[in-house]
DNA sequence: CCGGAATGGTTGTAGCTACAAGTTTGCTGG
DNA sequence: CCAGCAAACTTGTAGCTACAACCATTCCGG
């Protein structure tokens, strides 16, 4: 929160660095662990995980488009991939004849369940486990802070902080 | 660096929440407003960018590849895109005749003179000045850690730390 | 109660990336 | 000195994402 002036110096360049090879780097080789292991996107199967958390495994497109970061459009493609597949299957909202809703099929959720634990061991060979637990915490705070910066009107943060409150581990798909 | 127990606690569900919220907001955050100011993607900007700060402004493609965290195929198709832009252009190694140099044109130059204001000044938006100086550090650090446990053989690794020592501030594209 | 804006979604398409395959050049052991 | 393997790319293509355009509902002010 210093000053601000153009142009990085050392430290912040650094940082900068580290964090673009990150960005670069992480996203496919989760991507790859999930394909071998259960052809999936990392974001099919975050769409397949949200789903499974939520009431009735049902969601709203718009909501299910929230928890998972993407636009409309793109949820919209993919789910109706996952839908070709057996995974999801839509249907009219009662409530509000413009809107859809999602629903995590038996397949789907039989998905979820072979493809978790090997997710899990990813993230956590290539993030968690990589970082001691003080890391774990500053990272939070790091992504709080860059999530702020990149949605003022903090939309998205409500749906983060769910997580933060969450009870009954275990049951979950992380 | 806990014990290896499946699944996340609620700490570390929390860190990664937002890791995947970042991971799938900043870039294209980031590919908006280099589009628009420069119709660059961030990836083209950052492969320009490392050819300038290289002698000769002239770079092997695997050594682009391994300075902007590519693959070789992409990397060729980029490269043969901003060829056809002029911002590039290739001639064959006169030492290794299976290996190809690509170096910036005056055009590739004047275009990261154009486009580097706008792209540090989001970077920092987004993410340096976001942070305060200590979580810029921390980032360095998690970092290290994550990418360190991406490749185990630290062949990226002294990339990054080539940028550590770097001096002669002011001159580069960051 | 109705005209216009906003909400919630789908679809078409251009462009980028991943993966697999192929080519040429260099290296190395027998 | 040459057979086979590795290095350094390039190319083809399938699949995913972004963007723009479109359609159907719902909301809201006058």
């Amino acid at each position: 929160m210093t000053v601000n002036t153009p142009w990085l110096d050392r430290r912040q360049l650094r940082a900068w660095i580290r964090l673009r090879a990150v960005l670069e780097l992480l996203p496919g080789t989760l991507d790859t662990q999930l394909r071998n292991d259960a052809n999936l996107t990392e974001f099919e199967y975050t769409a397949l995980a949200m789903l499974s958390e939520a009431p009735d495994r049902t969601l709203r497109m718009t909501g299910l488009a929230q928890r998972t970061n993407a636009t409309l459009p793109r949820l919209s493609h993919v789910v109706a991939r996952l839908e070709k597949r057996g995974l999801v299957e839509r249907f009219p909202c009662p409530e509000n004849r413009r809107a859809t809703n999602a629903r995590l099929t038996q397949e789907g959720w039989a998905k979820v369940l072979q493809a978790a634990p090997g997710h899990v061991a990813a993230v956590r060979r290539y993030v968690i486990d990589a970082l001691t637990d003080e890391q774990v915490d500053q990272l939070t705070a790091i992504g709080d802070a860059v999530l702020a910066a990149l949605d003022p009107s903090g939309k998205g943060a409500v749906l983060y902080t769910h997580y933060d409150e969450e009870q009954d581990p275990g049951q979950g798909s992380y």
